[in-house]
DNA sequence: TTGTACGCGTTATCAA
DNA sequence: TTGATAACGCGTACAA
């Protein structure tokens, strides 16, 4: 036996031809369209397969096949549940469809956003899922001419033109600060994270600014404070806002985390939500429903933003489609921390 | 001019070549080894790689080099925020070191964590991440044929002999377990995930047997009530224990979002917390303090974990260390969900 | 249906 | 220091 097979390192498909007594050509078919080979052909070869433990070696599939069926994600953090639940999901569907998820995380950080966009491409994905519109025009121009098809989710804008899938947070925040309005507060605040490069949050704050305006009251009264991603930090906000701003009767949150730490300040404070101050939310994810008292908020179908964002990508990837967009419908989840203005 | 050179595709390193006019050879070690090659023609070299926007194609050098710089992480479900949190860690350490993070989840079902693993292993990760010690042999002896380092995270059994980051499960619910008699409790129950194939939670089950051995109390007075994941499973499952042991007072689950289930299916029932019955967690996330009351709980350092095992990954992967094994300190957070047993 | 043979883009070995 | 050139393992025309 000549020692074309080198029987210690992992098998190769010359490895499986040889012990099959085919070509490599008939292996490879056996495994990537097996309708086209014999029946009992086949069998040989799988059982040879089997035998052998093979297993494609994925540089040289890359190379022949040009692709890796490898799309990749850059996320702020998987530590945030939003987040969590759409990769959760984004995976499941990528995996119904051969490809496997590559991650990356920016920590809310355009700079390392980029870095990672770039790492992530030199690794080869096939395509790849960023979060919200708003980042470095070299990053798109990178990923064009590195012909990665780019897929935003979370946000829904219809004056951007990009793909998307997601939803439409200045329309959303708009209807949940009609329903505060609607309860007669005057004096809102709210309590964002940092607007410089989140669309997402930008556009929350603006929801509000929108449904002021229609209500003919200036936008230009709504008191804003930015804060970093957490609890704690949502705490220490909500004290600067009560404190600024002593009037205020109801505070909204970008988000559920920092209405949580909203809500745990007000109770530190002897600040009773919603009788001396409501607060609100977005997205409902758990901590929503076990907060005390439960958070209103805006339902976010995250899960189904997760799948859909892989099903389009998969779609864009075979050129199915080019560039659809793809709008979310959310829905406003009214509990206990809202309640009518005082007085 | 000829034409080895597609001018609308992706340069390559001939491109670059080309352009700067050396070998590939030279663009290579320009890009590998720069410290291996002329000053003059390193500058030239990378002045053709700027202007042609040349990236490495990562298939080729997958396989020219025998290696993706691609590491891999099958969890079970990124929803569940502990695996997220840890997951986190270990992405974030893994990108200081130049490596990117692959992931898939396996919902808890064996038979899905091994399609993962297969599937990971055909992307070419060189090493790869597991939950738990449990799984069937198979896994194991196909990764040891595709030479892949793999690392076990989550668990720390001193009888394995796998390399493995983690906590001793058991040990750290024994000590809880007496936290709770020591209160008085005579009548627990437990409320567990599924233990078929799932060491981690079956070691916490032991854990409360072996504490209530320590004192003299037969073992199988123990009631254990098994069910998924999930914050509605907790709460049918607490309802099932005090349906079926009305003289509990304590119960113990294995982890923070059973107990929060319990915690709430006790509010519905008119049962007190902890005055009626004391409920406890295992993990330590964010909702374990969030809840009402706040819930005792082991604390685990998930990102310490995160961090130490992909530490481990590669000091394996670069031949430092075969088979080293960590265990991590978890450390008792008592807290109002714990009482002393009622009379 | 099956086999032959070449190309994919990079790394690494050897000479020069 | 640099340049030829041979792997690397697989996919796929094309031929048989």
């Amino acid at each position: 036996m000549t020692n074309n097979t080198k029987d210690n390192g992992v098998p190769t498909l010359a490895d499986v031809a040889l012990h099959a007594n085919v070509s490599t050509a008939t292996v490879s078919r056996c495994l990537n369209s097996p309708e086209r080979v014999g029946e009992k052909t086949r069998q040989r070869v799988m059982k040879a397969v089997q035998d052998l433990g093979y297993a494609p070696n994925f540089g040289a599939q890359a190379l022949a096949a040009r692709q890796t069926n490898t799309i990749a994600a850059v996320i702020p953090t998987m530590e945030n549940a939003v987040f969590a639940r759409g990769l959760q999901a984004f995976q499941e569907e990528l995996g119904r469809h051969g490809k496997t998820l590559l991650v990356a995380s920016s920590a809310y950080d355009a700079d390392l956003e980029e870095q990672q966009v770039r790492a992530l491409a030199a690794r080869g994905a096939d395509g790849i899922l960023l979060i919200g519109y708003d980042r470095a025009p070299d990053i798109y121009a990178f990923l064009a001419k590195q012909q990665i098809p780019t897929l935003i989710a979370w946000s829904f804008n219809p004056e951007e033109t990009r793909p998307s899938v997601g939803f439409n947070n200045r329309a959303a925040m708009t209807e949940l600060a009609r329903q505060v309005i609607g309860h007669g507060h005057k004096h809102i605040a709210c309590v964002s994270a940092p607007t410089a490069s989140n669309d997402r949050a930008r556009e929350r704050v603006e929801g509000i600014r929108d449904a002021m305006s229609q209500v003919g009251q200036s936008s230009s009264d709504l008191v804003v404070v930015e804060t970093p991603y957490g609890i704690e930090t949502g705490e220490r906000a909500f004290r600067q806002v009560m404190t600024e701003s002593p009037r205020t009767t109801a505070v909204m949150c970008v988000n559920d985390v920092l209405a949580v730490g909203a809500l745990r300040a007000a109770r530190e404070m002897g600040i009773k939500v919603p009788d001396d101050v409501s607060v609100t939310g977005f997205d409902d994810i758990e901590i929503a429903t076990l907060a005390e008292p439960p958070l209103t908020t805006v339902h976010v179908p995250h899960r189904e933003m997760g799948r859909c964002a892989a099903d389009m990508l998969i779609h864009i990837l075979r050129g199915d489609q080019d560039g659809h967009t793809l709008e979310l419908a959310t829905e406003i989840r009214v509990r206990q921390s809202l309640g009518p203005a005082p007085n």
